[in-house]
RNA sequence: GCGCCCAUAGCUCAGCUGGAUAGAGCGUCUGUCUACGGAACAGAAGGCCGGGGGUUCGAAUCCCUCUGGGCGCACCA
């Protein structure tokens, strides 16, 4: 029995209890589904739900006698030994061995299966993170969005939504001019100019810009800065995705901002939302009134030389996603750029989209280094290539995917460089690994999948793990619903712990020479079913679940 | 000045949107140890959940306020 079966069976209860007149609600009091809980205390049975405290008021009674009432019902559901009340109306339900165990052969049929929902079926989604610009290298400030957003892009897709990860380029700007101007500088042999681009890799371009065009030094600065800048953005954009790559983060699609601007899509985003009589004329400038929706001043969208400002690519850009077909579109941020919410969300209803339902702006908290800020003059900078050479790609998907993206995060660089089992991503991975070694280790003293009887599944142990592999597709789920995979990080260290705990508690293979029997068999389907949960959520945070460490 | 985010163990952080005695890892101390790989397990110490009010059966969680941090307020990109 998974909780959502016990939930859903509860709800039916309540719902009988209801048409029955022993309680008195509407029907559109009594949820569909009532969560029950894990409780702390071992004393408080299997699950536990506090319904009664929150409907009773509603019934008309008090809190116990509402549990009384429903007490009576959940006991006759199929599998609940034990049903009692508790405080001030807590109900407390024990489930029996047979019916709890039956999950671990569940899990091991569903196999990859487990754990995925459609409770997000039908979203079409645009998910666009990290973004970083192609002036420069991905950095320690850029990982925190590239391990995040790709984490909630499978947690998305786990729950049933069509997601389409998406980096914009911002490949248009004038920095693009300044980013050309530092590699000329340097590939000239001169210090880069005021406002440029420093730092060694602008003069590593340099030398693959030379190798590609290697007369570009005897050409005049007007002739070789085109060339220049077409180089060396491909080259800075090919090391951008190689390191995406070794990250295991796969976008879909690379959306060029200079393509909007070469199809004509900022004149025509501009028309299209002055026919939603949204765009107005002032001072030479063209404005979009997004003061009507929420934002604290009004935009300007085409400057008074004729110019388009990044804020028109942006709804240009906007356009483009809504025509596309996305009904969802979500933008991974650093809180740097909070102050863009209500501008993009102005887009949005300008568009005559509903900014509530069909654009989502998520706001992550920067990365902060020994309590320093980031930056190229306090030179702090980390590149993601070099955090990944020193611990691994796991180890620091792990550590940045582990925590809410609201919650500021300090590292410290020693700690990074060392590679430390201080990280919890080793004792969820060790955790796989040895489920993988005893499973090894059991076939090879001859026990099979061949025989499954739930009830001998009946150790505090196997209680405890099988309640936490029941537990994990609702976490994935509430994961996707709240775009937080740390969830799935914290809930996989829980099954971790349960799974050495019962390891420690009960052997799977047979000691010495004793003969196999039905115990060792279904404990090798519990043992086979807590490596599947732990790799399937590893992968949904993009760890790899290792055979042997 | 206005706005957004944050404050929980010595450190880094959880706390399932209001529930039972606030948790984990690391660090410190003590055990398990002829072992299906110990990268493990059991236990101890460590907390006025930043301060103060309020809401109710019940608050780390919701509201108000103060304090202390981070960030943002362009015809830049």
């Amino acid at each position: 029995m998974t909780p959502e079966e016990l939930s859903l069976a509860i709800s039916a209860c309540l719902k009988d209890a209801v048409a029955a007149g022993e309680i008195e609600l509407s029907a559109s009091a009594v949820p569909d589904e009532v969560r029950v809980e894990r409780p702390k205390n071992r004393e408080h049975g299997d699950w536990a739900t506090n319904i009664a405290l929150q409907l009773s008021k509603q019934a008309g009674t008090n809190p116990r006698e509402f549990a009384t009432i429903l007490s009576a019902r959940l006991k006759s559901i199929d599998g609940v030994s034990a049903v009692d009340i508790a405080g001030p109306g807590f109900l407390n339900i024990t489930v029996d061995a047979a019916a709890a165990g039956a999950l671990a052969k569940a899990i091991v049929e569903a196999g990859r299966e487990y754990g995925t929902t459609t409770t997000l079926a039908g979203h079409v989604v645009n998910m666009e993170f990290v973004s970083a610009n192609p002036t420069g290298p991905l950095h320690i400030g850029h990982t925190r969005w590239a391990a995040l957003g790709d984490a909630i892009a499978r947690v998305l897709r786990a729950s049933g939504a069509e997601v389409t990860a998406e980096y914009y380029i911002n490949d248009a700007g004038s920095q693009m001019n300044v980013f050309a101007n530092s590699v000329y500088s340097r590939l000239h042999g001169q210090p880069v100019p005021d406002g440029g681009y420093p730092g060694q890799y602008i003069a590593d371009l340099g030398h693959d810009v030379l190798t590609q065009h290697p007369d570009i030094r005897e050409l005049t600065e007007v002739a070789a800065l085109p060339v220049i800048r077409a180089a060396a953005y491909k080259a800075q954009m090919k090391d951008i995705k190689d390191t995406l790559a070794d990250f295991g983060v796969a976008f879909d699609v690379y959306f060029s901002e200079q393509e909007l601007h070469d199809a004509g899509a900022i004149e025509n985003a501009v028309a299209r939302l002055r026919e939603q009589g949204h765009v107005f004329d002032d001072g030479g400038a063209v404005w979009l009134r997004t003061t009507d929706f929420g934002d604290d001043k009004d935009r300007v969208m085409i400057r008074a030389n004729g110019e388009p400002t990044y804020f028109a690519a942006d709804a240009a850009y906007y356009l483009s996603k809504k025509d596309r077909g996305f009904t969802e579109k979500i933008y991974l941020l650093g809180a740097d750029h909070h102050g863009y919410i209500n501008r993009l969300k102005a887009i949005a209803a300008c568009a005559g989209d509903d900014p509530e339902a069909n654009i989502e702006v998520l706001i992550g908290q920067l990365v902060s280094v020994n309590g320093a800020k980031l930056s190229k003059r306090a030179g702090n900078i980390i590149e993601l290539k070099d955090l990944i050479s020193w611990l691994g790609k796991d180890a620091v998907r792990y550590s940045l995917a582990r925590f809410p993206a609201d919650s500021p995060l300090t590292l410290d660089p020693d700690l990074l460089k060392k590679h430390s089992n201080e990280n919890p991503v080793f004792y969820v991975q060790y955790a796989h690994a040895r489920s993988r070694g005893t499973a090894r280790n059991a076939v090879a003293a001859g026990v099979d999948r061949s025989a499954f009887d739930a009830s001998l599944l009946d150790h505090a142990t196997e209680n405890e793990l099988l309640s936490y592999l029941g537990s994990y597709p609702s976490i994935v789920a509430k994961a996707a619903e709240l775009r937080e995979p740390h969830r799935v990080a914290r809930h996989l260290e829980v099954i971790a712990g349960a799974y050495h705990r019962w390891y420690d508690a009960c052997r799977v293979a047979p000691q010495g020479d004793e003969a196999v029997t039905d115990v060792n068999r279904t404990r090798l389907w519990l043992n086979d079913a807590t490596s599947q949960v732990l790799a399937n959520g590893l992968d949904l945070l993009g760890v790899s679940a290792p055979e042997r460490m």
